[in-house]
RNA sequence: GGAGGAGUGCCCGAGUGGCUAAAGGGGACGGACUGUAAAUCCGUUGGCUAAGCCUACGUUGGUUCGAAUCCAACCUCCUCCA
C-alpha cells in the first residue's frame, strides 16, 4: 500500500490530548501514520472532516459515531469540517453493497442537505473559524471531464483500484459495478485533497468500511505536495452480534420528524448490558470515571445506567430538554402516570370522531408498517390499550379509551409503548 | 467472437410444470421466563376493504387448463475456448 504507514493502536501512546481521547474511548480503528499525525496534533490544531452522502433526508444512528469523533476533536482544539456529498451523492458510493444506489435528482439532494445539517448544526460549533458545513458539489460541479482526466488521472492506476476490497467484494459478489460507482473513489480522493488546499484540513475521519477511499486521498495528498491523514472508526455492532442501529421499523434516525425523540430515547433504553459501558464511551461525553463507575452496576441496576445512556445520547442529539422530556415519558408509561407527562404522539380529535381503528393506530404511529402487521402483532397477543390486553383485530378506538381528558396509551410489547393525545 | 453455467423473499440458500406466498438457516418481531437485559423454549415473518383477493422467484414476451419451474429475446455475472 504504498508509504502509507498503518499503525495498529494498541502500543502507541499519543502526545495528543485528542488522539489520547480517541482511543480511550474506543473510537480509533485505524491510521495511516500515527506518530506523524500524533506530532502535529501536538503542534496546534488541525482541521479534520468527516463525509456523509446526501441520500435521505436525515442521518441515523450508523452516522453517530462519526459525528461524536469529529465532536471530541472540536472539544479539544481542532476544527471539524462535516463535508456532506451533494455532488457525490449523485453517484453513490458502491463500497460494500451488493446493488448501486438509486440516483437522486438536485431537488432531492437540496432537501436531503437541508435536513442533515439541522442535526449538525446541534452537534457542533459552526461559528466563524470553529467549524463548517461544506457540500462538494461546490467543486464537483466544476470540473470538465477532460480536465478531470488530465489533473487527476494520471494519479490513479485501475490496477490498484481493483485491489480495494469495496470493488473487490462488489466483483465477486458477482454484482454489477458501473464506471460510474468505480469513479467514487477518485472523487473522495479530490475531496480530501480539495479541503486540505481551502480549509489546510489534514485528517479524514470515516468508518472502517471507508478506508480504501480514505488512503486514496491521503495517497493523491502526497503527489500534490501535502502530508495527509486518515482514522477509521470500529464497525459497530450490537452484543448480539447484529449490526447496531437496525430495527423492525427500519433505521434509527437523529430527526425528530422521522423517529420521535421518545423513540430515540427508547432506542437507547433499550440496550443491551453488555454494550452500555462501550456506547456510553462512543455515544455520550461522560467522563470515564462516571462511566466505570456505573459500569459496576449489578442486575436491575444496570437499568438506571441504561436511563442515563439514553438521556445523554438524546441530549446531544435533541437537546436537553427534550431528552429530560423523553426521560419522563418513559418513567410515564412505564410506571403508569399518564396525566403528568407530555404525550409521545399527537393526534386530531376528528379521528376519535370518526372511530379511528387499532390497526390503523399502530401504523400511524409507527408500531407496524402494515396493517397486516399490525394484525398479526394483535393476534400474537402483544397489543395493549391502556394495559388492557387486546385481543380484538378490528377493534376501533372511541371515546370510552380516553383517560385524563385527552390520553390513550397504547402498548406494543413489552418495551414499545406511546402516549397518544387527541387534541 | 464461440461453448457452458448462474440470477429466488430483509440476507444466505433449497426448489426445476399444479400439493409453492415458495423447504432450511440467519436476522427481526411477538409470547413465556426476567430487569423495558442476556441465555433458553415457543410462535410469527409480502400486501389488502382478509375464510376471499392481489402482487412476487433478473427484464420482456410466449407455450400451457395451470410456470419460480418449459421456450425466445434482452440485461448482469461466472467458467472454458478464440
Amino acid at each position: 500500500m504504498n508509504q502509507t504507514v498503518v499503525n495498529t493502536t494498541n502500543a502507541f501512546r499519543p502526545k495528543s490530548e485528542a488522539l489520547q481521547l480517541l482511543i480511550d474511548r474506543g473510537f480509533m480503528h485505524q491510521t495511516t501514520d500515527l506518530e506523524a499525525l500524533d506530532a502535529k496534533m501536538v503542534e496546534g490544531p488541525i482541521t479534520a472532516y468527516a463525509g456523509f452522502d446526501a441520500t435521505a433526508d436525515s442521518l441515523h444512528v450508523g452516522h453517530l459515531l462519526p459525528l461524536m469523533a469529529m465532536r471530541w476533536m472540536q472539544k479539544l482544539g481542532h476544527k471539524p469540517i462535516l463535508l456532506v456529498g451533494g455532488g457525490t451523492t449523485r453517484i453513490g458510493d458502491p463500497s460494500f453493497r451488493t446493488e448501486s444506489r438509486p440516483m437522486l435528482d438536485d431537488t432531492q439532494i437540496a432537501h436531503n442537505l437541508a435536513g442533515i445539517s439541522k442535526t449538525v448544526e446541534r452537534l457542533f460549533d459552526l461559528s466563524e473559524g470553529e467549524g463548517r458545513i461544506v457540500n462538494n458539489a461546490e467543486w464537483l460541479d466544476e470540473f470538465r471531464f477532460l480536465e478531470f482526466l488530465r489533473d487527476f488521472g494520471s494519479n490513479f492506476t485501475v490496477n490498484r483500484m481493483l485491489t480495494f476490497d469495496s470493488v473487490r467484494s462488489r466483483l465477486e459478489a458477482q454484482q454489477p459495478l458501473t464506471v460510474l460507482e468505480f469513479c467514487y473513489m477518485m472523487l473522495q480522493a479530490v475531496d480530501f485533497v480539495e479541503l486540505s488546499k481551502r480549509f489546510d484540513c489534514s485528517l479524514q475521519i470515516g468508518g472502517s468500511d471507508q478506508w480504501g477511499n480514505i488512503v486514496n486521498g491521503v495517497d493523491l495528498g502526497r503527489r500534490a505536495g501535502k502530508q495527509l491523514f486518515g482514522l477509521t472508526l470500529p464497525l459497530l455492532t450490537t452484543a448480539g452480534g447484529s449490526k447496531m442501529g437496525k430495527t423492525a421499523q427500519g433505521a434509527v434516525w437523529l430527526n425528530s420528524d422521522r423517529l420521535t425523540v421518545f423513540g430515540f430515547w427508547q432506542f437507547w433504553r433499550n440496550t443491551a448490558d453488555a454494550d452500555v459501558a462501550r456506547f456510553m464511551k462512543l455515544f455520550t461525553d461522560l467522563p470515564l470515571s462516571e462511566i466505570n463507575r456505573l459500569a459496576e452496576l449489578k442486575g436491575a441496576e444496570m437499568n438506571e445506567a441504561k436511563k442515563i445512556l439514553a438521556t445523554q445520547v438524546t441530549g446531544i442529539v435533541h437537546g436537553l430538554d427534550a431528552a429530560q422530556s423523553a426521560m419522563e415519558q418513559g418513567e410515564a408509561l412505564f410506571a403508569g402516570n399518564v396525566e403528568s407527562s407530555e404525550p409521545t404522539h399527537v393526534m386530531p380529535l376528528a379521528r376519535l370522531a370518526t372511530r379511528i381503528g387499532l390497526l390503523e393506530l399502530m401504523v400511524d404511529t409507527g408500531f407496524a408498517n402494515s396493517n397486516s402487521e399490525a394484525r398479526r402483532l394483535v393476534r400474537s397477543g402483544a397489543v395493549r390499550i391502556n394495559n388492557t390486553l387486546v385481543m380484538e383485530e378490528d377493534r376501533a378506538i372511541s371515546e370510552g379509551d380516553i383517560s385524563a381528558g385527552d390520553r390513550l396509551v397504547i402498548a406494543v410489547g413489552k418495551r414499545r409503548k406511546a402516549l397518544i393525545a387527541f387534541k
